[in-house]
DNA sequence: TTATAACCTGACCAAATGGTCAAATATTTT
DNA sequence: AAAATATTTGACCATTTGGTCAGGTTATAA
């Protein structure tokens, strides 16, 4: 009885070698995206992160050994999150219910998940560096697929025929995006003060109606 | 006779304080455009910008003094572009025709400045530390105006309600600089192919007629 | 021509940064 | 219980960085 009492003392006091690992990689992530999305790769410093999660500089470079291969991470995790929301985009036959409902997760996204959309735009406009294969593939990969949904669309004239179908999909990214990228200049102006739950839902019903009438179709 | 002519081959061989100054700063400027929009406020240093500017580091700080400094010099400018491009909004009476110029200025000022709008971006990305005051008065008084036009437009019946008119603006502000901030991913997904100047006159018009199919209007 | 003011730049420096490492501690396996 | 393995972290280091400065050159004003 001594010792089953010792022992689960000493079990529930401490966390098993597994957990302390998928805890503290978690943190450290979820620390590292911000200082990512606030500074970019070259302009965030490991003592930052590490300030953020509230760790020790050796502890990031126990974890993730480098900078950039904890970079490479946070962007991975982003492109999951976002490829999840983008697999409804074909399961849906017509138009008006697919775009409806991939606007809609785009922008849900873009108010839970703002850093992360950050650290992508960082990552684009500072020419991809460490993206440039996933682009190429994956990104490719599946926004061909969309394209020829859309095509498919026009030629069954669900739709207006809007020319070049990654235009509209661009529009749909930049619009939904602009929410977690921008989000400082939309509060600014929008008087200095935050979108509220209920504000952020208008908009998003808006940015919704926008993109139906823009390729034809009534809300 | 003599002395004339050493006297010409000084002044042909040689430029005047004023012209050394103002070629000088420009010549700085172009380049610390490039390295901010790849790298960031924090993340370019002076030396990269000396390096593109062909000039040695000192010179650099002779004539801006701080990175900082420079910085808002670039940041400046490209304002003043964005705003002129801005004024013709309220020019127009008709909607369509008031869209059709502005949305076309904000492509082609994404095709012939990507550098600045990416810098801007960046900015505003990492949550507008510099630009805070100007964001709040300069531009905040411009996007009033243009909510009371695109307001207007909406009692009069020329076009749709879309609710909140800055979500139109957002949309436009978006779509047209996804051109120039996203142009690698563009490029990427165009099969490593950059648009060529025909190709984009094409975008163009699409994105036109999409914002204008958004508010009603057939192109 | 001479004095003054502006331009130029290599050499330099203090601070910051990404990363290493050894020694200490904690958990797991044998 | 003891050996093996994993985590933690302060101290440390080489390199990079923004910025300074003295001393030089060039243009302009007197």
């Amino acid at each position: 009885m001594g010792n089953a009492m010792v022992a689960e003392k000493a079990r529930s006091s401490s966390r098993s070698k597994e957990k302390i690992r998928e805890e503290n990689e978690h943190i450290i992530l979820i620390a590292a995206e911000k200082v990512f999305a606030k500074h970019g790769l070259k302009g965030a410093t490991t003592k930052q992160i590490a300030d953020m999660a509230k760790l020790p500089k050796s502890n990031i470079h126990y974890y993730f050994h480098t900078k950039l291969n904890l970079y490479r991470y946070v962007l991975e995790s982003i492109l999951v999150d976002w490829m999840k929301a983008a697999d409804t985009f074909d399961t849906f036959d017509e138009p008006r219910e697919a775009i409806r409902y991939y606007v809609g997760a785009k922008m849900d996204l873009s108010r839970t998940r703002p850093f992360g959309s950050k650290v992508w735009a960082n990552e684009i406009i500072s020419g991809a560096p460490v993206m440039e294969e996933i682009l190429s593939s994956r990104l490719k990969k599946w926004v061909d697929t969309c394209v020829s949904s859309i095509n498919t669309w026009i030629e069954l004239k669900k739709i207006d025929n809007v020319g070049d179908a990654h235009t509209l999909l661009y529009m749909i990214w930049a619009t939904t995006q602009h929410y977690a990228d921008f989000d400082h200049q939309v509060m600014i102006l929008n008087n200095g003060k935050k979108l509220t739950e209920s504000e952020f839902e208008e908009k998003k019903q808006q940015v919704i109606d926008l993109v139906l009438r823009s390729v034809g179709l009534n809300p």
